[in-house]
DNA sequence: GGCCGTTCAGTGCT
DNA sequence: CAGCACTGAACGGC
């Protein structure tokens, strides 16, 4: 190790602006130089207290207050032992509150007049806080150390700052495909589990291993694929956006935002941190305590303990574990991740975690909840300068998607310039100029191929299920021997190419082979930006793996559009696509025998699209080199593998509002980011 | 290192 | 549909 600063953890510091500091180093190492606080003041020697405490543990009353005389209304609590035990109880805990935060405080506070000199003394204010470590300052010594098999947690405490561009997606790459390695092992797990359901029941009646959740992570664990496990680290995760969305805590485990399954607050013990003292890194925030506020930027957390095992306040909480480091974080002034958990309708946990970016805890003390027990507050107050809380955009989402246009008055050019060719509008916006563009087209919802490609190899077979599609129907054998799709109509596996259901199969429309077909179903928006012209969104949050929508144009033959294109250029060449299908389900890193699906083989796509005249949303997609949306070819209207339908899944969870980008394969025209048709 | 208790999960049943 | 029981995984603490 090289030789630490102290990393100015004091209550009043700044955390280090990533965006401010120069060099190249990724990461700090932290160290709590602050010297061992005094012992804490036994809390049980008699604390003297004016108050007379009343707590009615038999009977908790919602609106009891903890310093209230008793109330003669109310049946005297005759001090059983029960009471009496509560009482001193309820005393002792806060006493050693108050002392413990009033000592610690004042010795804070004192230190921290005296440290700010030294800082001066040696340590640039702008390069503050930064401290290469030599042997772990690149990006492939990092992602390897992450990848070490069956690790412990570490107990190194570092702060990841100033990425480049190049770090930033590098680890975005990273964190992207261990998610979809999650994602898709999950589905797989269930899949198995499906098929596997008659001789898998556990003694009580249960099918045993319904957990794709756990599955999947405990193999990625085993194949020291969870990430960020050899650091802890404080602050942002490399790679984890703000807004990212979560269905399932595991996967939280997974990329590191948060080490535990359950609980709520996660924290480096006292024996882990280099003074003693316990430090919160992260916690959840989904509504299991009855005591939290949350109004967004602040919110009033609640500590952990006391409840039964109904999750019922039944007891004290008390100043230790995770409450303790929570409180200790405050004083250090250190940073924690939060993330919420809402109810989800779609989501397939029912559930969504969003994380919300970097808050700092200000304020922590000792009051009777609502059950009437005594309840460990914490006040955090979210970091300025990040991106948009993701919960509070999913609300705003919610609120357009509901139609509530009063919380976006402005702006709308269009309210579906689809002219209802879709199931669900798509919204024109522009609060920017008035460029009013996209309204000159015509929507094409789906592809315009040449006559003669229907009349090639017609696909006059079909399957006959006349109740929709089951495994080892005609159609599946096709696709290989099994449907591209699960039964909630996610891509399991990106492919060449996929079969769909189509004109001459007797199965109904909503057979779930017919995914791509049936348009829309995600409420998108043009909207013009800055950045990159126009760029697509989505009102709804889309799960990895959705279906979004076709890549529709006029099919030119190649002779055709070097015509055309002597008119200038409007044409999209599908042969340039990034072959991103191939990352979508790719197990190579679970599966030793995994191979890249090569069935059916495509020739190379020798045509190209003309969007001048007719063309649809997706032509609004923007460039990205890290893109959120893959191209995967089908086939199901005809049976020319020349020429498949471009259809377009979502990579990852898109959260609402997020830009969608597309890899357009144009890496030597990349500037950042482009939009084709602008 | 093992065991045990704790933990703002997730599933499926009543 | 809410409450409940059951299973479960990681980790802290002993």
């Amino acid at each position: 190790m090289g030789s630490f600063i102290d990393l100015n953890l004091y209550p009043d510091s700044p955390v280090p602006d990533t965006a401010d500091v120069a060099g190249g180093d990724i990461i700090t190492a932290l160290t709590l130089n602050i010297p061992k606080l005094e012992p804490k003041e036994e809390p049980y020697d008699d604390p003297p207290h004016p108050h007379h405490f009343l707590i009615n543990s038999t009977n908790p009353n919602p609106n009891s207050s903890i310093l209230t005389q008793p109330d003669p209304s109310q049946p005297v609590q005759h001090a059983g032992d029960d009471e009496a035990d509560v009482f001193s109880e309820f005393q002792r805990i806060s006493e050693m509150f108050r002392t413990a935060f009033s000592d610690k405080t004042n010795k804070f506070d004192a230190k921290n007049q005296q440290s700010a000199g030294e800082q001066d003394g040696f340590i640039d204010p702008n390069s503050q806080a930064i401290v290469p470590v030599p042997e772990e300052n690149h990006l492939s010594t990092v992602a390897d150390s992450s990848r070490r098999k069956n690790q412990q947690r570490s107990s190194e405490l570092v702060r990841v700052t100033n990425l480049g561009i190049e770090d930033e997606r590098y680890f975005r790459d990273v964190v992207r495909k261990t998610r979809m390695i999650y994602d898709s092992l999950r589905v797989f797990v269930s899949m198995e589990d499906e098929k596997r359901k008659s001789n898998n029941y556990n003694a009580y009646g249960r099918l045993k291993n319904a957990r794709g959740d756990l599955r999947s992570a405990s193999v990625m664990k085993e194949r020291g694929l969870w990430l960020n496990r050899d650091k802890r680290i404080v602050g942002s995760i490399p790679g984890v956006y703000v807004g990212d969305i979560f269905f399932f805590r595991m996967e939280i485990c997974v990329v590191g935002l948060h080490g535990l399954p359950q609980a709520g607050i996660d924290y480096l013990t006292s024996s882990q941190s280099s003074n003693g003292d316990p430090i919160a890194t992260s916690i959840i925030v989904s509504g299991g305590y009855e005591d939290d506020q949350d109004s967004g930027d602040v919110i009033i957390y609640t500590g952990h303990g006391g409840q039964d095992k109904h999750n019922r306040q039944a007891d004290h909480q008390r100043l230790e574990g995770g409450n303790l480091a929570m409180e200790r974080s405050m004083s250090y002034g250190i940073e924690v991740r939060v993330v919420r958990g809402f109810r989800y309708e779609g989501s397939p946990s029912g559930k969504v975690y969003v994380y919300d970016g970097l808050y700092k805890v200000v304020d922590s003390w000792l009051e009777a909840g609502k059950s009437g027990f005594g309840v460990i507050k914490f006040k955090l107050v979210r970091i300025e300068n990040q991106p948009e809380m993701g919960s509070s955009v999913l609300k705003y989402a919610e609120n357009l998607r509901k139609g509530r246009l009063q919380v976006r008055p402005n702006g709308y050019v269009s309210m579906d310039i689809s002219m209802k060719k879709e199931h669900v509008p798509v919204l024109l916006f522009n609060d920017i100029d008035d460029n009013h563009e996209p309204m000159f087209y015509e929507y094409l919802v789906t592809s315009v191929f040449p006559p003669y490609v229907y009349h090639f190899g017609a696909k006059a077979s079909g399957c006959d299920c006349v109740s929709g599609c089951v495994e080892g129907c005609f159609c599946a054998k096709q696709n290989g021997g099994e449907f591209a799709y699960d039964q909630n109509g996610l891509l399991v596996r990106g492919k060449p190419l996929i079969f769909e259901c189509g004109p001459h199969c007797r199965c109904p429309s909503s057979c779930r082979n017919r995914v791509s077909q049936s348009g829309l179903k995600n409420r998108l928006e043009v909207f013009r930006s800055r950045e990159t012209g126009w760029g697509v969104r989505s009102l709804d949050l889309i799960q990895a793996g959705s279906f979004i929508c076709e890549y529709t144009g006029v099919i030119l033959t190649r002779e055709q559009a070097q015509l055309f294109s002597m008119n200038g250029d409007n044409l999209i060449y599908p042969n340039r696509f990034g072959e991103r299908w191939a990352e979508w389900g790719d197990l190579s890193q679970i599966f030793s025998d995994y191979v890249r699906p090569l069935y059916p083989s495509v020739p190379p796509l020798d045509f190209a699209m003309d969007v001048s005249r007719m063309r649809n949303v997706a032509c609004y997609l923007s460039h990205s080199l890290c893109p959120n949306v893959l191209v995967q070819l089908v086939l199901y209207d005809h049976a020319n593998y020349a020429f498949p339908h471009l259809m377009l899944f979502a990579m990852e969870n898109i959260p609402p509002m997020r830009e969608l980008s597309l890899d357009y394969g144009e890496a030597d025209e990349w500037t950042g980011k482009l939009a084709i048709c602008n």
